[in-house]
Parts: structure tokens; sequence; C-alpha cells
RNA sequence: GCGCAUGUGGCGUAAUUGGUAGCCGCGCCAGACUUAGGAUCUGGUGGAGCGAUCCGUGGGGGUUCGAGUCCCUCCAUGCGCACCA
């Protein structure tokens, strides 16, 4: 009997489905655990090998924890809503929905090829009016609440009318753009003004933000579709235009991102990332007196985080979006600040932040400084960012490196306020150096002087301490069609909340997927939409993603987005595996949501993730053939330098290691059809190089092809074999026969092409169970350390004693399937079966690694003279120190290493090694 | 530029707390069975040397009885962030 992997694995594939093996119930007695996988969006190209990494991981570790006696929640969806669905349409005409439909099908093939043990009848699509429903109403809990900054938490939006109804802004404060009111004063205002000031403080708000416009494509650009300030598609001019978006005010709960990251288990990486995003940082704002010869009583106000070097200041720069740069720019300077602000609006974000070249203008305006009097000149400058601080720095070009560049560039004088700290090569951002020429800072190490010179500031009135962060609040709109519909109206500017009942605001069909006027979105095409007087942007492609793990719970409900009772139940996702892609974006945003809906007691956690694993990206390994110039001629690799050769992409599934296959090259391309090869030695060698795996390169390997040549269980002990999941790696199919001849002889174990079965109920030795054992306890440990590669390197270890030991005995072999079950889960069950048990092998117990099998009564030692390993002797575990001296010193070879010099020191670390030192 | 990570045979990798470097697999070499093999099985395989032995974890230095592992420094690669004041 053969290991028939094609036939056996459709067999149990079917029984899975048949049987609802992997249903799992809202209600048990077990404990609890949520094993999940970030969620794909269904692109058109389908899976590569890349892809299902982290899927296979995340499939052992539930198997895993199943066979553990856990309640294992393991759910798949599709994040459906996207860019590249309506692009296609834009192109091709099919609705986003019918495209996508079809993606998703293609996924779910391939998915089911591998034989994971999702929950498939817990499936979400954030496409489906039954999700988004809950998506809006989510956003409709943000609308309706605002951040309570002496709570730190989400507190209903009636809650502040209420304060200010009774308090005006007395207890709850003002906000950027609110002044503060008393309660009369807030009933005086008009609907309309009130629901201004409201806007100020909802977790979801509309403002107004800079966004690429270009006028040609009548299209709202994402940054990267922006170059050299034109589209990428066309060329068109880019400019920047004021555009009504929605935004979360995620920046509310920046404290508790950052606390709420000591509580989970994020890699170090991962969590310093989102920490660096955040970019909290502790300085002062102040304010200048500007001296301009138009007459303004107007500030400058600069947020520093190093208020120590104030007089070390030696020119300011303001960004160039300021709106009261016309107020102070000097006639003299007009024509050139006029020319540098139409240089700088050319160009988009992206390129301002990654331009090295110095650029700037001055004012003809000074700052003076309030210390000494100094007359500091204001300068613009790109790399100064409107949306970050004050949108305005003071530079001190001794301590900060850009700042020593721009004056250099520009010339501007340079003071020392640290003496030999500052060479005047380059400048020195030390917080150790002691102060000079600064006053009544003089002499003070500057790590002290910054508090000093906060509290001085504070007391003269000219400006305050200040937290600052570097994250925005997040935009929430896009001017597109496919994507979740905001149940918002908007009757006389004011933003309207549909109601619970009016829910979902289904996404209507259009004509054309093309932009609305005015850069609005397709919706705003629609008549009966417009008339509606409906919201015409859409939500970006996270906001589905934000909650999702929240839906898997209780996926039908339709009274709810999840109920409490439920939720409560499954609680925290207690490993989320995905790739690092989504450090900062999807992560935080799900975070947020997580803490706003704790916060209004929907939820019983505020942390989504408790544990985070990421999973390393698998590049494509690349081929390329080698073209004669004007000719349809390939030159091998070796020899392509005696010609004039172009590099062409060539279907890494031709080729064989480095080696073309020549005929199916010819059949790949009809251009190839009769092309002619220059081989050596007979072979036509391809050219390599490590890349992303893309279609476009021809490198990607589908894993169906791979599962149909050697098995899903092969593929999956394959995938974990390369290395550590979180490791990035090139494919490479190569070694893929080993994990195949693997399986095959843990088959033979069992039955035997020839002589048929092998395995029989004897008892098994001291010995078949010490290898039991042994690979028993590694394999748990690893497993729970996810250290896959190691497990499958450990079952190998395991099958190839027991053959040696021809041990066939089913006491033996019964417990080594089900430690093989989560990861190769077909084989295992056949198995299971054949040997006699009833019912699935997902339902056994775990093996219980028993140490007295294992236990040795001796213990090879190596022994070393000066650190060198010179023998090995097998001594007993418990033998002394005494006795283990007098055997070395006695043996030969210790003998022959010491040269008969009497040892200084004896080292014998039991269990360990010894070392003689002479 | 800043931050983080990683450098081990021809290749993917292993060595969990500092304690026998190279497990497992690929590839390669030899052999068995075969009309044949890109099937299967057995043995070998870090480098140099006939050998005893020596050299070896990116380079250099250090701590230690002992370093792939810890520290310093340099180099290389990958990833992330990017004029963040």
């Amino acid at each position: 009997m053969e290991y028939q992997f094609r036939e056996l694995e459709k067999k149990w594939q079917d029984h899975w489905k048949k049987n609802k093996t992997y249903q799992v119930p809202n209600v048990s007695d077990k404990p609890k655990f949520y094993v999940l996988d970030m969620f794909p969006y269904p692109s058109g190209a389908g899976l590569h090998v890349g892809h299902p990494l982290g899927y296979i991981a995340s499939d052992i570790f539930s198997r895993y924890k199943r066979l553990k006696g856990f309640n294992v929640l393991h759910p798949m969806g599709y994040d459906a809503f996207g860019l590249p669905a309506e692009q296609y349409a834009i192109e091709h005409g099919v609705h986003p929905a019918v495209s996508t439909a079809q993606n998703i099908d293609n996924f779910r093939k391939q998915l089911d090829n591998i034989g994971f043990c999702y929950d498939w009848e817990r499936e979400v699509r954030t496409c489906e009016p039954g999700y988004y429903k809950w998506t809006q109403w989510i956003f409709l809990q943000l609308f309706n609440s605002f951040f309570d900054r002496d709570q730190q938490k989400a507190s209903s939006i009636n809650n502040l009318i209420a304060s200010f109804e009774k308090n005006g802004t007395a207890v709850v404060g003002t906000r950027a753009g609110v002044e503060a009111f008393t309660a009369e004063e807030w009933k005086a205002k008009s609907h309309k003004e009130q629901q201004e000031v409201l806007m100020n403080y909802r977790l979801a708000f509309c403002g107004y933000g800079e966004v690429n416009w270009c006028e040609a494509l009548g299209t709202v650009l994402a940054n990267d579709e922006v170059v050299n300030g034109v589209s990428e598609r066309g060329g068109h001019p880019v400019v920047k235009k004021k555009l009504r978006q929605w935004y979360l005010r995620i920046t509310e709960y920046a404290d508790r991102l950052l606390k709420g990251l000591d509580e989970i288990e994020f890699s170090e990486a991962m969590k310093e990332m989102q920490t660096n995003w955040i970019g909290k940082s502790y300085g002062a704002e102040i304010d200048f007196n500007i001296q301009s010869e138009k007459a303004t009583d107007r500030k400058l106000r600069v947020y520093t985080t190093r208020p120590d070097t104030i007089f070390g200041v030696d020119f300011m720069v303001i960004a160039p979006e300021l709106d009261y740069i016309d107020s102070i720019t000097s006639t003299e300077q007009a024509a050139a600040v006029a020319d540098y602000l139409a240089f700088v609006k050319s160009r988009s974000e992206r390129e301002r932040m990654a331009e090295k070249k110095i650029s700037g203008v001055f004012t003809g305006a000074y700052a003076i400084n309030p210390f000494n009097g100094k007359q500091i000149p204001i300068w613009i400058s790109e790399y100064v960012l409107a949306g970050y601080g004050t949108g305005a720095i003071m530079a001190v070009p001794c301590g900060d490196e850009r700042d020593f560049k721009f004056a250099k560039h520009f010339n501007i004088p340079i003071t020392n306020i640290i003496g030999d700290a500052f060479n005047g090569e380059e400048a020195n951002p030390t917080k150790d150096a002691k102060l000079e020429n600064s006053d009544f800072l003089t002499g003070m190490v500057m790590r002290d002087a910054i508090d000093v010179a906060v509290k001085k500031i504070e007391d003269l009135g000219i400006g305050t301490r200040k937290v600052n962060f570097k994250m925005r609040d997040a935009a929430f709109s896009r001017q597109r069609y496919w994507g979740e519909p905001f149940p918002i109206t908007w009757k006389d500017g004011v933003a309207a909340p549909l109601t619970e009942a009016e829910l979902p605001l289904l996404l209507p069909d259009v004509e054309s997927y093309s932009p609305g006027p005015e850069g609005e979105g397709p919706l705003a095409n629609i008549p009966e939409w417009v008339s509606r007087e409906l919201e015409t942007n859409t939500m970006p492609g996270y906001a589905g993603s934000s909650w999702y793990f929240l839906r898997y719970m209780d996926p039908h409900n339709n009274e709810a987005f999840c109920d409490r009772k439920v939720s409560d139940y499954w609680g925290q996702v207690d490993l989320y595996i995905g790739g690092t892609e989504h450090a900062v974006g999807h992560l935080l945003y799900s975070r947020m949501w997580t803490k706003a809906l704790y916060d209004l007691g929907h939820i019983g956690f505020d942390e989504p993730f408790r544990k985070l694993v990421n999973q390393g990206m698998i590049q494509g390994s690349s081929r390329f053939v080698y073209r004669i110039q004007n000719t349809n001629k390939f030159v091998s690799k070796g020899l392509k330098d005696q010609y004039e050769t172009n590099a062409l992409h060539v279907d890494v599934n031709i080729v064989d290691g480095l080696e073309l296959d020549t005929e199916a090259f010819k059949k790949w391309k009809s251009d190839y059809a009769d092309a002619e090869f220059i081989l050596e030695d007979g072979k036509y060698i391809c050219g390599a190089e490590v890349e992303k795996m893309s279609k476009s390169k021809y490198n990607t390997v589908n894993p169906d092809m791979l599962v149909d040549k050697y098995g899903a269980d092969t593929f999956r002990m394959y995938e974990m074999f390369l290395g550590p999941v979180e490791i990035s790696k090139p494919w490479d199919t190569k070694g893929i026969e080993g994990v195949h001849r693997f399986l095959k002889k843990f088959w033979r174990l069992f039955y035997d092409e020839l002589k048929g079965k092998m395995w029989n109920e004897e008892t098994p030795t001291a010995e078949e169970l010490k290898v039991l054992h042994k690979a028993i306890k590694k394999i748990e440990e690893d497993t729970e350390r996810f250290s896959f590669n190691t497990a499958v390197s450990a079952f190998m270890i395991c099958v190839n004693e027991l053959a040696d030991l021809k041990c066939h005995k089913k006491a033996v072999l019964e417990q080594l399937i089900v430690l093989m079950t989560p990861y190769a889960p077909h084989i295992s069950e056949e198995l299971w079966s054949l040997i006699g048990n009833q019912g699935s092998v997902l339902d056994a117990s775990y093996p219980k690694y028993e140490e007295k099998y294992t236990i040795e009564s001796s213990k090879e030692y190596p022994i070393s003279v000066n650190g060198k390993m010179r023998t090995t002797l097998n001594l007993p575990v418990d033998i002394s120190a005494a006795e283990v001296e007098k055997i070395v010193l006695a043996n030969e070879v210790v003998l022959k290493w010491t040269e008969g010099k009497p040892p200084k020191k004896i080292i014998f670390v039991p269990g360990k090694m010894v070392n003689v030192v002479i």
C-alpha cells in the first residue's frame, strides 16, 4: 500500500467538510483560544507561496491547541473593499462586487487545497451589507462620542452637550478651533454654530485637508501616484487642493496607544515602530515678537524640544504653508518669497520629505530673542512641515545638523553655546555639554538647563511646556466608489447621522466609476444620492479591517456587531499572525477602535491582540535570460559578455535551478516560438536575483502546482521547514523533495509498498519509548515557541530513528500520528483511521511527555584542556567532582595535552562539560 | 541621515540559560537494486593535510577556564522611518 497523497487528501478534505469538523461553538466548557490570520485582500492574481506561510503557522497552532483541549476560534475572511477592484472596473466595466466575488472564489479554492482548519461558517467579507452595516454603526459610535480628557476615555457626545449647557467649556475645556464659552453663550448659539463646535470634539469628524488633485484625471491621487509634481499615469500636473475630509481623532488616544504596548506581546521592533509613529516628545512652545516693516502684533510661535539652546538661536524657519507669511514679508523679499512658495506648491509631500538639497528664502522679517533682544532672521524652508508642532522652529546650528547645513548654505553666522563641544565642522546634538554664552543658563549642563529654561519661559509668560505628538489624526475618507458609504446626510452644511434603523446605507450601483465633480467620488454622479443629500465620500480600506476580529465571533448577528456575551467569552485574539507591512496602519487603527468600543461599553477589553507574530516575507528568486540586441537569439549567462544583450525576466517555473528548459521557453510566449540559443556545455544557464515576489517579474510560484505534485501535507511541512517563520527569505522549491521523502518514510513505518501492513501490536522497548518521548518533548516545546522549522526537523529525526530500530509498533506510532496532526493533518487522519481508530484524530488527546523514558544514567562528557575539546568520556550523571577529577587526570588523551604539567584548575559543570586548565 | 534586525559549509538552516559548532534537509560523491532512472535504499560530505594535527560562525579587538552566543569597533546586507525641530 502506497502513500497516495492525492486520494487521501481529497478524501479527508471532503470528510472534514461533510462532518463540519472545524465548526466551533460559542458556548463551551473548554477554555478558549483565538488564533487569527490577517485576512487577505482578494487580488486577481491569487495566492502565491508567500501568502500561506503565516496561514500554515496559525493552522498548526490552532490544531495543536485543539489537541491540547482548547475551544479554538480560527476564522478566515476577506478584506474585500479596495482600489484594485475599482480600477479594474474602470478599465473593464466589471462591477467590483462581481470581480471581487470571483477573486474570493479563487482564493477559497486555493486555501482549501492546503487543508486549513478554518470555520468557514464564520467567514466575513467587508464589502457585504451584513458586514458593513456594522462598520457604519461603529462609525456612528465614533461620530457620536468625544474624548473626555479628564477620564482619558471616549464618552457620549450627549454628555458633552450636557456639560456645555451647564458649564460651557469650563469643565471639559476647549479644543483647537474652539473659543472658550459659557453655558449662556452656548445656549445662545444657533443649531449650526453648536454643531460646528461639537465637530471639534467628535472622535469621527469632518474637516478640511490637502489632497493631491489632478485636474486632467479629475481625481485625487495617492502620494506614490505623484512623481516630480505630475501624475504617474499620464504625466499630468498635480496640485494641492483643500477638500472636505473625514478624520478619526486618533491623536486623543496617543498616550493610551503608547501605554497599551506594555501589556501586549508584540516584537520589540514592532513596538518601536509604533512608538516612533506616535512620536511623543516633550518640549516647549515659545512666542517671539516679530519685527517686520509691516506693522504686526503677531507673535512667532515655535515648538522646540531644546529650550536650553535658546541663546544659540541664529535664525527661525517657518513652513511654506503658514497663512501669515504675507503679513510679515518685506517688500524687498516679496518676489523671492512668492517664487519659492510657487516652487514648493508644485512638490508633493513625499518629494519634499525626500529632498536632500537645501532650499529656502528669507522673509525680510526678524524675531526678537526675548532674553537678549537679538534680531533673528525668519526664513521659509520646505524642511519644516506645517503639520508638525507649530510649523515653525528656532534653528540652533551648533546643535542640530539640519540647522547647521542650512546656516552654512546661506552663510548665516553660527553662535557657539557649547564651547569645545562644537568644532565648527558639524553640529553636536549632545545634551551633556556645559552651556556658554547663555546668560542665566551659562555653566549648566544642557540636560538640566532644559527644565530651568522652561520654568523661566513660563514665568515670563512667553511660552508653555508642551507635549507633542508626531502622529496626526487619521484621514478617513476617500473620493472613491468601492468602499463603505458614510451614514451621514448634509443639511445646510451640518452633518447629520442616519439612525440605526436606517443602516445599512447600501452602496448604490453606478453607471460609471469615474470621479464626480470637483474631486468628489463617483457617488456624486448619482442624482438620487445627491438629492438625498448623502455624503459622497466613502470610507478607506482600513475601516472594515479595524474591527473584523470581533465580527468572526458572532458573524450572523443582525442585532449587534457582536453580542457582548460572545465577545466576553472569546475576548482578545490570543495569537495574531501577519506581515510587518501593517505595523503602523492597520495595527494602530484597530487598537484605537478597540479602545473606543471598550470605552463606550460595547466590549470588555481594550487591546485587540494579546500576542502578535510577524511572518517574514517570502521573496521571489527571479531568473533572467539574455537576448542579443535586435535578434531573437538568447545567450547563456556565462557567454553573455561577448554580446550586447538585454536581460529579460523569464518564468521561474520553466527553469530548473539555473538551467532553462528551452523547449518550454519557446512555448511560453509566441514571440519566442522560434528563439535560438547559444549554450554553454550544452545548457542554457540563467541569471538570478532576489526580488519581491510579483507577477510582473515572473517569479511567483503557485502553491496549487506544488500541492498537486507533492500534496498539501508536504507543502505545509516544507513551508515550515524553510526556516523560522519571522525571517524573510527567497523561495526555493528545490528542497521540497526531502520533505516529501520524509512523509513517504513515515508512511512506510505503517505500510510497505511490497510487504503491505507493517504495524503491529507488540510492546515497545525502552529504546523505542525513549525515541518517542524525546520527540514529544522537543516538538511540543518547539510548537509552543513557534519554532516550526526545528519541529519538522525533530519529526525527521524521530522517523529516521524508528526506521533504524525497525519499530512498527502501534503503541509508539499512534502517539507519533497525534504529534504530526497539526503539521500534516491529512496523512495523520488517514493513518489514524487505518490503524483502527474511529473519529477524527483531532479529538484525540496530545501525547504526554514522560521524563522517565528519557532519563539517562550516563552522559558523554566533552573533556577540554585549556578550553579546547580534546576527547569525550562517558561518565555517570551522578558522579562527584572529585571522581571526575581523578578519572580525567588519568585519561591518556588528557595526559598527552597537559604534558605532565599540574592542572591549575579543573572546571566541572555537571551535565555539561569538563575543562582542565594548565 | 536615524532606528531596528541579520551576517554560520556549495545552499536553506541548527546550536532555548556562555559549555562537544555544523543537527535536519537540499545539493554533491560513492555504492546497492535496475534494461533504465530525475524511483528507492546504504554510506560519505566545513576547509587544508597521507597523517598526527591545524584552521574555521563577516573583519579587528576585549571579557571569560571557556564566546556563534556577552562588550567595543569596523564592514556588509535587509527592513522600517524619514528634513519630526
